[in-house]
Parts: structure tokens; C-alpha cells; sequence
DNA sequence: CGTGCTTTTGAAAATCATCAAGTATAGTGG
DNA sequence: CCACTATACTTGATGATTTTCAAAAGCACG
């Protein structure tokens, strides 16, 4: 039950100042909690930045640390966590481009958060974007949204680990992987885009599905064996039937 | 795996006229989101609200219900749920007095909320509340920071839920119990107040941990047995040594 | 082209679920 | 108020899914 827990060393590798007009250039900003600043207030923003560059396997957040920087994901992807002593590890959900990182009602974050993937993060202080708040309500109407959206994720998730068989589980997060992925890329509707990418390690998807790795391999072989699904190599999966897959994961038979 | 699901019958029992002084004298109000509204507007608060009495086992929300109205509970607690097409159901938490209910990103609920005890809620229209945050953005502070500590919990519950065993998962839900009953008593802190008021039922509890009743019986009797609990009867606990409870729900040895 | 890590596969063990009674509790009507 | 019935809870025996332990195969990186 033991979960190997990566090194997660602490990063701060590059701070560098933030030209005034980065915000406006930023790929991200359309699909993230940024779009809710005007243009022509964005170097308010950008007074408050500093982005980083985070390598793979090291920490954005460590569990429990002092509250005091959200983070806007703008490359790269990254697992949130939550830990117990002994080391077993729940990742609550996965974060990509464009993710808020930071909702903390206590002054500490409840889980951690570390780079699956090389990273880029724009970093804002809490006091500055409090600042802003008082100028510009949108933003925490922005940030409700966002919450909710999580809430609602959340208590999906809650269904999967308390009452579904590993079966359904995998079914769900290869599901909710493609769904992504689509919506991201901005596919065009008629491209059946099946092939899914799985930037995590199988170690990954187990503690995020409440498994182990083994039970992770084994399923996804049964999985293979029904033609439900095509496995090019162990971070790709292809979808081969979506809508049985979709009848699986719902658990109506 | 199969759970039991009740009648949750749908019903607007009682919807009486509201008098404009009601929400002054609300006993939730300090605790609610409704405190957000100073005294002198409380009449726009009370002119979009009605109140209902909601018996035993009957529905507040049905799941996937069109989410036009929140709601706050006044009094008894309801079990939130999502459940799956077989008859499978999760808990998502259990509200009680002063809690908010309605957080809905998209246009219909996430999740289904029914009557443990009789209860008493305060019913906003969607719209209304819509008009009256224009006017008052603390509430969407206050719901922000709801959403937030939400999510807190619901992080925290994936942990239990994909990584404790049943023994961890009953001794973090009565220490939850026991640390919720303190702080809504207001009971002063010298006070050992470890009887612990279970209003559930076991196949609520089994629901809500993600383990089936036979399994919470059984630990129960487990913890009994290891002098950790008593039992004066089957909806009370006494927490005889929380100090251990504790060290079996953080899972640290 | 090794070497180390990740993934897969196999066999045994364990926790928890299911099936099945039996006991206690609560609510109802006489 | 008490007996009766229905429901809820507990307890036992069995079984299945998943975990644990163990090792082989596949990849990736130096």
C-alpha cells in the first residue's frame, strides 16, 4: 500500500523580473483566472509576477507550506497531493496550462503540487492579489467559478474512490483524459482524436485512482484483451470503443 | 455493493410568506452567508427567501435537478450524495445548520441532498441572490470562501476514501464528528465532551466512507473492543481515548 | 550497450464484500 | 402501556476483488 513518493526537491530555479507587457502576450491568459484584468490594467498584474521555470519531478507547492503565493500554470503539467506519514499518497487531481494553483482558506496549503512535466508558473504574491481583488470584484467571481468547477470535480471523484471497481475507474480517467485533451487542443469536432496522452507515470494514475500500480497494469491489459482500448506504448492510450468504455465507467451495464 | 436508497419522495411541504424581519432573527444568520448582508438590507435578503420544513427522508435537491435556488439550512442535517445508475451511492458530506447549499457551476446539481433529521431551509431564488451579490460582493467572498473550505474537505476526504483502511476511515470520521459537535456547542473547552451524536444511519456512514454497513458495524465493534469507543447506543459514540483515535487516522504507527 | 527504473505478469495473502441469520430497536396500533 | 411488526443493526461464514510479494520484461538514459 506503500506509495514511492518522488524526491520532490524544492525549486525556485529562475525568478527573472517580468517585463510590463508579458500578461498581454500570455498564451494562457484567455482560459485562465488573467482574463479577468482589462488590457489596459494588466501591468498591475504583471507588477505582482514573477514566473518560474520548474523541472520535472521537483515541488511548486509543498504540503502544509505557508500560504503565501498563488500560482497560474502556463506550461507544463503538474500532480497535486495530498500525503500521510507513512507515505501513502492521494493524488487529488492533475493541473495543466492555464490552472489556478492556490485556493487556500487556511494561511497553509492542504496538498502539494509538483511537475509531472517541465513547468512554467507565474507566480503572484497573496497580499498583491488581495490588492487587486479590491479593485477588480471579477476576479473573486472568477475564482468562484473556479472553485465550484473543482468542487463538482471533486465530488466525482468521491463517487469513483468510494464506489467504483478498478475497472470503472480506469474507464472513467481514460474518459475524462480524452475529454480533455480534445476540448484543450481545440480539435475539430470531426477528428474522432482517440489516442490519448498519459504524462504520469502508472504510479501516478494508481494514487490517483485509489489503486496500486500493479492493479493500474493489470486492468489496462484486460481493458487491452476486450478491445476496449489500444496501448501504442505506456503513455498513450487509444480509445478504440468510447462508448462502451462510457457504459463502464458510468456502471450501468 | 448494492446500498439501500430511500423513497426521497420530492417535496415543497411548506413555502410560507415570509415576514421582513425574519433573517434578523435567524439563529444561523451569524454563521451563514447570509451575515454577509448588513441589518438595515436585510429585507432584500428576506424578499427573495422562503422558508420550508422538509420531514425525514424526504429530497431538498435531486441530483441533476435545475439549479435555480440555494438554499440554507436553518435546522437538521441533510446527507449530500451522488449516486450511480445501479443503485451505488456516495456520500459527499453531511450539512447541518448555517450550511450553504447550492454551489452549481453549470445549470443543474452535481449532487442530491435529503432529510436525515426534520429540517428547516431558507430557499433563495438563483436570480435573486444574483441581484443582490451586485450589490453586496461580500457575499461572493463569503461564498468563496464556503467553496473554498469545501474543497478543503473534499480533498481531505479522497484521501480516506483512496487511501485508508476501514479502521482509518471510522476513527477520522468520529474524530470529525467529535470536532464538529464541540465547536457548534460552543461547549467550553474544559469541558471532555466525548459522546458523540451519530443522527445517521449506518448505511449512511457505509456511504459516506466508502465501505458497505456490515464493514462499519464490524470496526465499530472492533474499536469497542480495543476500549477506543464505547457504544451507548447505536447513534451515539464515546470517544474514550481520542488521542489514539487520532494516531489511527493519520495512519501514523 | 549496459544499468537502472518503469511496467508487466504471476502466485499467495488479506481486506473487505456478499450472503445469511439472528438480535435489538423503534414505531404502530390495539 | 404493552405487544407486535418492521426496520435497523450486529454477527458469522464464505467468497471475490484487490493488495502484497516476487520476478521477469521492456524502456530510457548515460
Amino acid at each position: 500500500m506503500l506509495s514511492a513518493s518522488m524526491s520532490a526537491v524544492r525549486s525556485t530555479i529562475v525568478v527573472p523580473l517580468r517585463p510590463a507587457s508579458v500578461c498581454a502576450k500570455c498564451q494562457q491568459r484567455s482560459i485562465s483566472v488573467c482574463n479577468s484584468i482589462p488590457d489596459e490594467d494588466l501591468h498591475r498584474l504583471a507588477a505582482i509576477a514573477t514566473t518560474a521555470a520548474i523541472p520535472v519531478g521537483h515541488g511548486i507547492i509543498e504540503e502544509g507550506e505557508k500560504a503565501d503565493h498563488f500560482y497560474n500554470i502556463t506550461a507544463g503539467t503538474a500532480r497535486l497531493f495530498k500525503s500521510m506519514p507513512d507515505g501513502r499518497r492521494q493524488i487529488i487531481g492533475f493541473a495543466g496550462p492555464g490552472t489556478f494553483l492556490g485556493l487556500a482558506v487556511s494561511d497553509s496549503f492542504g496538498f502539494g503540487a509538483e511537475a509531472l512535466e517541465p513547468m512554467r508558473v507565474c507566480r503572484f504574491s497573496r497580499v498583491g492579489l488581495g490588492r487587486l481583488m479590491e479593485d477588480f470584484a471579477v476576479i473573486e467571481q472568477r475564482l468562484l467559478q473556479v472553485a465550484s468547477t473543482e468542487l463538482v470535480l471533486a465530488h466525482e471523484h468521491m463517487l469513483l474512490l468510494g464506489r467504483k471497481t478498478a475497472r470503472e475507474r480506469l474507464a472513467s480517467f481514460l474518459l475524462a483524459r480524452g475529454a480533455m485533451s480534445s476540448s484543450c487542443t481545440m480539435a475539430p469536432a470531426f477528428s474522432q482524436h482517440r489516442i490519448v496522452a498519459l504524462p504520469m507515470a502508472r504510479s501516478d494514475i494508481a494514487d490517483y485512482l485509489g489503486l496500486t500500480i500493479e492493479t493500474v497494469s493489470r486492468t489496462l491489459t484486460r481493458l487491452k484483451a476486450d478491445r476496449l482500448i489500444a496501448l501504442p506504448d505506456a503513455h498513450s492510450v487509444d480509445l478504440l470503443d468510447p462508448a462502451r468504455l462510457k457504459v463502464i465507467a458510468d456502471g450501468d451495464f
